[in-house]
DNA sequence: AAGTGGTCTAGACCACCCG
DNA sequence: GGGTGGTCTAGACCACTTT
């Protein structure tokens, strides 16, 4: 509990899903709030603007700050979740099948993927997601080995992301991804439960750590059932 | 010209565009940013959280603000894009064919989507976006009577969002997306040139007002081999 | 006219990084 | 220790909406 905005914000958080406000109806406004969490409308303005980033709220100019609705469906696969989270958000069955766990050197691909020479040296990951029992989602992992020099089977079955922020103290700062649909792979039919299938969504991952260097490149392959994708994306100036 | 950090915002962006500021260079510091712009250090600040946000910087606490890597494929899918606008980007011969611009009442489903009465009239707009001569993308929009009074082929050729923002003065504020991967229906089969691809890419969009309302509900629907969606997801406090 | 959010200022203290 | 970005403050003026 330190930053008071970050209070403040989920302080709002908890009262608006626990309905003590409603859809279209006003926030208290910025000089109220100011009273009550007793601080300076600069501070109340950058909680409402973490509210209003992340769908709960919408600002309009005169009036005040109507609560918005977040669809029933809203779980955030929108920006970074990991596989362990997003099993536990839909509560299901879940499994994780380790199918390569190697240090490497990098293919030429990779090498300009990651921004790395020949010379460094990488873990290859590749694990097969079952969930209901079914192989549905193939998910490769390249990390350059200086930043985790230490990797064990049992890590990639539970998390890798865990791990590396829980342990390692890595901190994970954004991610650049890229979504396209192709054609399945011998590797994907092979790993993956494809059963007349003909696509696979592939979900490219560039993910950077808070100090701006990029550290891991993830592909994530779908079935393309077991694919869906939620974006909240805010209008800002030209 | 009016918002000061917004012109800070565009100087700097043009600046790091013409590579006066590369790829894992500081960017001035926020209280050299001050002095040369003349102005406070917060509005330095929210120049920099634009920046930040869009994807051309990572602040360091302690060292500065580096420049980092737009991807080269970087064309802004992600948020709201316009065909228009894209087809611009990807400098195709690009075309549009109405197949249908009709008044109707919602039907159930509809209702639901745009959070209507069965009373209020919708627009139905239906069109198939042609690129390099073939016809790959079918978007279809519903549009509440309300807030678009008049619509012509004319302006559905061009661009619905040029004219709603334009002429309207509409001032569209934010979207919520969900893409999924689904099978073709017979009239994706009819109105775009399928040849023998399995899947079509669905992207069902949810517009807002600046005010907070709803007023159109789209899906565009994508062959696959010409879907491509580029997110940048910055990691937020927990 | 009163109230709302949007912008801007000048100053302060802190945590962090680096030589 | 000097510089960096992160937070917080108290106050000001503006544009907009509502009554």
């Amino acid at each position: 509990m330190k930053n008071k905005y970050l209070v403040i914000y989920q302080e709002l958080v908890e009262q608006i899903e626990d309905g003590e406000y409603k859809v279209d109806e006003l926030l208290p406004s910025e000089n109220e709030l100011k009273e009550t969490f007793d601080t300076s409308r600069e501070t109340i303005r950058k909680a409402l603007n973490l509210l209003s980033q992340n769908g709960y709220i919408q600002k309009v100019r005169g009036k005040g700050s109507v609560v918005i609705t977040r669809n029933k469906f809203d779980f955030p696969v929108s920006g970074l979740v990991s596989f362990k989270e997003l099993s536990e958000k839909l509560d299901q069955n879940a499994e994780t099948v380790v199918h390569d766990l190697t240090l490497t050197n990098p293919s030429r691909h990779l090498q300009h993927q990651l921004q790395v020479t020949k010379d460094q040296e990488i873990w290859r990951v590749v694990r097969a997601r079952h969930l209901a029992g079914e192989s549905v989602i193939l998910d490769k992992d390249f990390l350059i080995k200086e930043h985790v020099p230490h990797l064990t089977e049992d890590i990639c079955k539970d998390s890798i992301y865990t791990y590396l922020e829980g342990e390692l103290g890595l901190k994970i700062s954004f991610a650049k991804k890229e979504i396209t649909v192709e054609e399945p792979t011998l590797e994907d039919k092979e790993l993956l439960d494809f059963e007349g299938f003909h696509n696979i969504v592939v979900i490219k991952n560039y993910v950077y750590l808070d100090d701006a260097t990029l550290f891991q490149y993830t592909e994530s392959r779908h079935r393309p059932d077991r694919f869906r994708f939620v974006d909240f994306a805010r209008r800002h100036q030209s």
